[in-house]
DNA sequence: CATGAATTGACCACCTTGGTCGGTAATTGC
DNA sequence: GCAATTACCGACCAAGGTGGTCAATTCATG
């Protein structure tokens, strides 16, 4: 149905895209506005459902996208390569900030739908959001080479420390540059601050 | 102006609380709906109003009930009593254990008010919330014995990640714990859970 | 029973909602 | 150049929700 969207010049169809994944994350899905998609995206109401059939219909359309962009750009990218937990989130770091980059909104966005409860999409989000998991656990966390640990505690527990940390780095991380514009972050500064972390945690949770 | 309201007996009062705090805590102060709050608390639409003047008001006697509640059951069992950070969050752990028994969305009531941004209450919100943030981090981290720490990183780094650790646990833990009735909810299973974190962040941040 | 307070819920004027549709502007094919 | 088609606009709609009011009722107390 949307074959009307995908068509747009890149910029605009971004700026509808953020604008909307901004209203659904901040409001979530039945409290989202269309009204204030189109004025935050500078369309016209009539062009929005000539896009999109229906609210809803945009909701899994950003869905679908959000899980497409996160699982090319994300996850294929960290996997598999290396066992290294460290080094697979130090990369993760650079993807989400390359992402963040273009879809500010995007990891808001899906920390709001996976606790979203609103009947009307309740079942075909779920069902989207289960195999989302599924793949981005397997990513993230499959093949762990945990002989790397040091092995007087249980890897399982250094495994949760560490990402539980590095999450909440993240997160910081984003609510400070998230005033900011995209192109006045001091990258380097920052690369440089979670090296320092990173170097700690592999001190303290490595074999040395 | 909430006298009526202060009388109350004590199970309908925070029936009420809660119910409010939830509206607040999930919609934010502009979507949140005093509709819902009567329907959810149990009580009239005339009464809600009877205790307080307006919705405004409601949410910043609120604000004032929850950083009472905080500071007292909280912050001041907490600082200054021991400089190890791993027994100050063990302590706090039990002790938010204890609040939210009472006030399950007291904590997440917190969470977003700390990011609102209605102009309606911006000023009023705001001195509060620095003074208690203040006071928060003051108890939670003020007078920290940073001798403890093993001394070949730094002593900052180890309490930050320490604290994004733990508070990140915490999270889980309530998110676990949020279905389930209060009853039900097996204490002693997670404080031995949460004890072996503990023990593996001492064995590893700690001088041995 | 009488008096004053607590409580109710129908009601208000107002606003926002998702979605429509007649119209205009731009693009396409010939 | 013109006709036909598509892209886009924004005023408009009925429906429903908003914070707040108030006359009427219930309740507690002396």
């Amino acid at each position: 149905m949307h074959e009307n969207f995908t068509g747009l010049k890149e910029d605009k169809r971004d700026s509808i895209i953020n604008a909307a994944l901004t209203e659904f994350a901040t409001k979530g899905y039945e409290l989202a506005s269309t009204n204030e998609m189109v004025k935050a995206a500078g369309i016209s109401k009539g062009a929005l459902f000539h896009y999109f059939a229906s609210k809803k219909e945009l909701f899994l359309f950003l869905c679908d996208y959000v899980f497409k962009v996160v699982s090319q750009e994300f996850y294929e990218q960290i996997g598999h390569c290396d066992g290294d937990l460290l080094i697979r989130y130090g990369r993760a770091a650079m993807l989400k900030g390359a992402v963040y980059q273009r879809y500010p909104p995007m990891f808001e966005f899906i920390k709001r739908i996976s606790v979203e409860k609103s009947p009307k999409i309740e079942d075909q989000l779920k069902e989207r959001l289960v195999k989302m998991m599924a793949y981005g656990y397997q990513c993230l966390l499959g093949n762990l080479d945990t002989s790397l640990f040091r092995q007087d505690v249980p890897a399982d527990k250094i495994r949760d420390l560490t990402i539980w940390a590095l999450e909440n780095y993240g997160n910081r991380s984003m609510e400070l540059i998230g005033d900011q514009r995209v192109e006045e972050i001091d990258l380097e500064a920052l690369n440089t601050d979670f090296a320092q972390y990173l170097d700690v945690l592999r001190r303290c949770f490595y074999k040395q």
